[in-house]
DNA sequence: GATGAATGAGGGTTCATTCAT
DNA sequence: AATGAATGAACCCTCATTCAT
């Protein structure tokens, strides 16, 4: 009789044991919901739902969220953890033009790969009241974002890098939505060349 | 001879006075709805509130909606016939820079005054399934919108038109959704005025 | 063609026939759920058991009620409406003592014909938090009703009347107790028979 | 010799050990038990807050209670077993008016010192069929109380010791329930007091 | 055209209980 | 003996929709 056996029929779990469960089935939950979230809204979207595409059962969600909203919460905390990585590593200090280029790149690239998240995003991020600390963090990460296109425009001898940085930001968004929305329909390979040439990157 | 009398003999007299009627009541709905849609999002929104606010009883919107998402389409309708009228206006053919100015001068008035429609309609827009007529629609107009752009562009002796257009045609869709989720902390002012500059108008 | 067949075809019920209907159905759901609450309990007593006894759906219970806590403060109000009315009645001044053996009288019959409301009232009387509204209302009631106790004592010459009135209100509650608790097994009748001899009445 | 190896061959003390492990984890369960039922309800107790006040795992109350009801019936037996001793220990046979008064006492010192299992036993005798088993044990001790009560009125020269007794049961019992709802507003000290002097005690 | 009572499916959430370890 | 993740039935409540009047 080994000590694995031993183990397996008298003693309780260990808590890294536990911890491991617990870490397996919180993501299982959070993929599933930002698979139907991006597809049919978080609205049209059940908790019965969310646990039948995660293959446990309905209660088992209220283990690791408070509340259907609380899954939200997770869903951002969960993709900033990710976007932050991203975001680190595009950060080459050599020039600003360099730079600047990986940015665009990245946004679109992010379009290319995750356009269902902005279309499960964006709704959310409309309904102000209800989902407050959201928006929170989300204007916290746009402010930081902007203030970096800022220093790039400036350090690359724009006149007016405040609203440059702006006109930028707000044309990602613009592409998030319209991709959103159209989808392939809206050029965006053309776009992010068009781009490159008027920032001459 | 009294009214009463001509409706016995005029039927289609008769038929104009309940139209006219109808209209009255529909219309109260969907400006209703419009209001609580805007403020509070459509899945947040129940018949019974906006058979309240439209100061009416539930059950008559079942006279002219078939279901609650049929009242989407009424109000998509509705603001279209305004919106229609609203762009014919723009379209004085003096000379392209100042129907560009005149454009751009309308998306901006658009939320100054309007920004609770776009807050309405993104979302919307963004639940493809539920809603393809809505987006057939609106696609439509877009393209209407993005050729008179393109047009413009090229008259005014751009190198690559047909990209100019999309650019702008982007940016006012990522100032809609950028002036609906942070409000007045975008600049809309200074973003109006570069673009004047930009386009030198 | 009548005019009630014209109004049967044409017009909506009048307020008066929906104030009708209304004070019906609110009727069918308190006398189920004083029935339920008493036979098992407020807390094993579910809303859609409440809907079946009463023979309509679940939704409609909260057409009338917001919760299903407030079913308990519309029995209790309906419970005081009916409660008071037998107590303006016991009261004939002539003398004390009749007036004594009347509230004695009461009390018992009360029991007998309606122990069931008091295996009911107790145990809610006894949460305290979560029914501070219910409670608040008896207190009230219970102070009129030991004040007017105090009065006959006083009149009828006892040395301590203050609390000869707490002695029998407290031994009011302990017989409705005991008789919600074991029943028939309690002499009530020889109880009552006893108090008259006491209070030589 | 360590106690280790004498568990090896003598298998009766092991099996004490087990069950004086299996006594305090037990013990402890019931303690946290009663506090929570008397503080907020048997029904607004959940498993869950029982395991995490007594410091132990949700799983392990299972191995000593088969449900949650049968909490219940440990809780009764565990205070029948504090309560036989406290009553016998007021069984001294001097005299007829010490021993009453020796009764009186105790009930109006168990109020001070414990209105809490009051509130937490009056709703569960009165849930008459979920708690039979209770309710059984209760009726029994009710009958020895009662009994004793009778003999010391017959001792004291009472017209009618048997419902000398039921009065001042029942008054007791009333006292519980009015302490544990209104409880300091009630006056028990001049209620006790008064109980001497009615009795001349 | 107009009313609002009534329905019933479905939604989010809780919780006693089980079970692998 | 002990743990806590997992289950699933049941609960309270909401709301689009229907229907008699």
């Amino acid at each position: 009789m080994t000590d694995r056996l031993v183990n397996k029929n008298m003693a309780p779990r260990t808590t890294k044991q536990f911890e491991a469960i617990r870490g397996k089935s919180r993501e299982k939950i959070i993929l599933a919901a930002i698979e139907l979230f991006s597809a049919q809204t978080y609205h049209n979207t059940s908790v019965a739902d969310i646990s039948k595409k995660a293959g446990i059962s309905k209660g088992l969600i209220y283990n690791y969220f408070e509340t259907k909203e609380d899954i939200l919460n997770g869903i951002v905390e969960y993709l900033f953890s990710i976007g932050d990585q991203m975001m680190a590593e595009s950060r080459n200090d050599e020039d600003p033009k360099s730079e600047l280029r990986n940015m665009i790149q990245q946004v679109f690239q992010f379009l290319h790969q995750q356009a269902h998240l902005s279309r499960m995003m964006i709704p959310l991020a409309l309904e102000l009241e209800s989902f407050q600390i959201i928006n929170d963090i989300m204007k916290k990460k746009m402010e930081d974002y902007l203030g970096r296109l800022m220093l790039l425009f400036k350090e690359m001898g724009y006149e007016d890098p405040e609203m440059e940085a702006w006109t930028l930001g707000v044309l990602f968004d613009g592409v998030s939505l319209d991709y959103a929305v159209i989808g392939k329909e809206l050029p965006i390979e053309r776009i992010e060349k068009y781009l490159y040439k008027k920032y001459e990157l």
